[in-house]
DNA sequence: CCACATAACTAAATCGGTTTAGTTATGTGG
DNA sequence: CCACATAACTAAACCGATTTAGTTATGTGG
């Protein structure tokens, strides 16, 4: 089973490597390449399980049919999620995908993208950290296709997919708020990131509207990498408070299981004495007692909608950016209470 | 910020592109290039930014310095973890990785070992069907560099890291037995899986060693694509048991949320009733009610010595196959019961 | 002063495709 | 019968590296 080689079909058949080229990619008939001759090349790349070296083909066409994926951790549910949509969709155009994480670090991302590049993907999709607005300005002035997912940069006008983040707690807020919850916490990570700012707002946007004064008191914004101590100390806070809290909302779903495992070693009573929802789902949500309530973002779309629009800009369609802002879902379950 | 190639830097500074080229691949000394010429290079492609197109030196060298990764579902947990460490460990070596998704589908399997080779992928990491001997035998033939993870072929010699199925089901198991539990159930899905096969094996020897006889009607095994509606119907059974079961064992992490969302729905009360126990954990199962008791594998290690191992095949050290199988952790939690 | 070693390079082939610019043979209209 | 169109190809350049097999200039020992 040796491996056959263009020049080996074209010697064989007594051809130039031009006519088997053209044929194998579908050029034949616009070439006018006979039919029998399309026939014999046709029969004899089946025959010896003829594939080019796509390295070969990369090289000479300048696209290597592959995209990159830069995910701050390709291990997490959610995105491990999308990185599986990613994946089936761009099969559908013949691409596949490397992936590489961040670690939340601006520095590995510019350094992971740079290392795309050389790889020579045709684009990025990239769930950026955020903090590397250079970056992405360098991406646009070459004219290299990629969108954002998850995260964007609101001074950038580039290709997105997210959700709509600030709808999506304004619902939930607003929810727990129509259970009679009045002193409701928001318990996220420090700022730096557009998308977590939206959820505040979105968090105080409910509030407004139901003329509660946010209180900064309620706002935990944790360190985006010691957040499994700064949760401790951010929920003993909370609860320690003269008028408790009754709920709580946590802005990503890492951030619900660490802080449900806190409370209940601080022996609260969830839901009776403190309400709590997730933005994000994890696997088990619903399995937990009490199952937890959760805004769940539609991974799928994401996915999708990220590789068709990736897709156009590879392709050269579609000059204008594309913005998308997809809706969440609203999952009610037990720990928001009755 | 145009883009420099090698021959852009030998045209300025009158240099071969032999001479640059070596240099930058850090044979200068030994093909003694002066060592002036040597900075005046190396500053150059600093100044400017040079980063070789890895398709073009992929293609001379014969090497692409990127492996593959092909598992059942990239966006299953204990799969994203896997890959995650595997990403790191082959960052370390220079390597990217490129996933694909099998869907448990031998004939996908196939097409995408195909066309992993086709994009010239060093080697693979392959958590297989095995249900796909004909491709590992290929991958032997051609002397392609692989390693399996996860799931192995009994009968064919080749490099793996697994953790010991046998021994983790036997532990747990016995775990079980000394609670007093007599009647224990097993679900799993169809046989296949040597890996499944070694679960049920490493039940049924715990079985033995208590005496006690292992019962047809307390092994489930469910359909692979179908397992949903085939493990209502076996929970039901189970339950229905004239001297109903008084533990279950659940075979692998999907199957225990399942099971447990079924348990709940025919009220059946675990730990009291029925204790549980998982093959593979899943992020959020200590936060059940009751915490599950499962058996962990090391992820992390599954990927850093796939990744070393295969990087040995790759780079020709060690012709023996490599066989480990790694130990699991029992993580006792209340599912049990005490 | 000549033969030969060595330092410091370079020209050109190669990897396996794609693509541009022809070439050759046959057929057709005027 | 000649000019020209067309069908059916092909030779060779090219993509951007790596690598083999030299080449040239200088130095050294006998």
């Amino acid at each position: 089973m040796k491996k056959v080689f263009l020049k080996d079909i074209a010697k064989d058949l007594n051809l130039s490597k031009t006519a088997v080229s053209l044929v194998l990619n579908n050029k034949g008939d616009e070439n006018k390449i006979s039919q029998e001759t399309q026939q014999k090349i046709l029969a004899y790349a089946k025959k010896h399980n003829y594939v080019p070296n796509s390295l070969a083909r990369g090289l000479s066409r300048g696209k290597s049919e592959t995209i990159g994926l830069i995910v701050p951790n390709i291990s997490d549910d959610h995105y491990a999620k999308i990185a599986g949509h990613i994946e089936r969709k761009a099969k559908e155009y013949g691409y596949a995908v490397i992936y590489a994480s961040s670690n939340k670090d601006p520095k590995n991302e510019t350094t992971l993208i740079q290392s795309m590049i050389n790889r020579q993907v045709d684009g990025l999709i990239l769930a950026s950290t955020q903090q590397n607005s250079g970056d992405i300005d360098m991406l646009i002035k070459n004219g290299f296709p990629f969108i954002l997912i998850d995260r964007f940069y609101p001074k950038i006008d580039t290709n997105y997919v997210l959700v709509d983040n600030f709808g999506g707690v304004k619902k939930v807020t607003k929810h727990l708020l129509g259970l009679g919850r009045r002193k409701i916490a928001f318990v996220t990570l420090k700022p730096g990131l557009e998308v977590m700012r939206q959820r505040l707002l979105g968090y105080q946007n409910a509030l407004k509207a139901f003329n509660i004064e946010a209180s900064d008191d309620l706002v935990m914004e944790l360190d985006n990498i010691n957040y499994e101590e700064d949760i401790i100390e951010a929920l003993g806070a909370l609860v320690g408070l003269p008028n408790s809290v009754d709920a709580i909302i946590f802005s990503t779903h890492y951030l619900t299981s660490l802080g449900l495992r806190e409370l209940r070693r601080l022996k609260v009573k969830v839901p009776q004495e403190i309400a709590i929802v997730s933005f994000d789902e994890l696997g088990a949500f619903d399995l937990i007692d009490p199952p937890i309530t959760a805004i769940v973002q539609p991974t799928e779309e994401i996915g999708d909608q990220a590789v068709d629009v990736l897709m156009d800009v590879i392709e050269g369609k579609n000059k204008i950016t594309k913005k998308r802002l997809l809706d969440t879902t609203l999952i009610v379950r037990k720990s928001c209470g009755t």
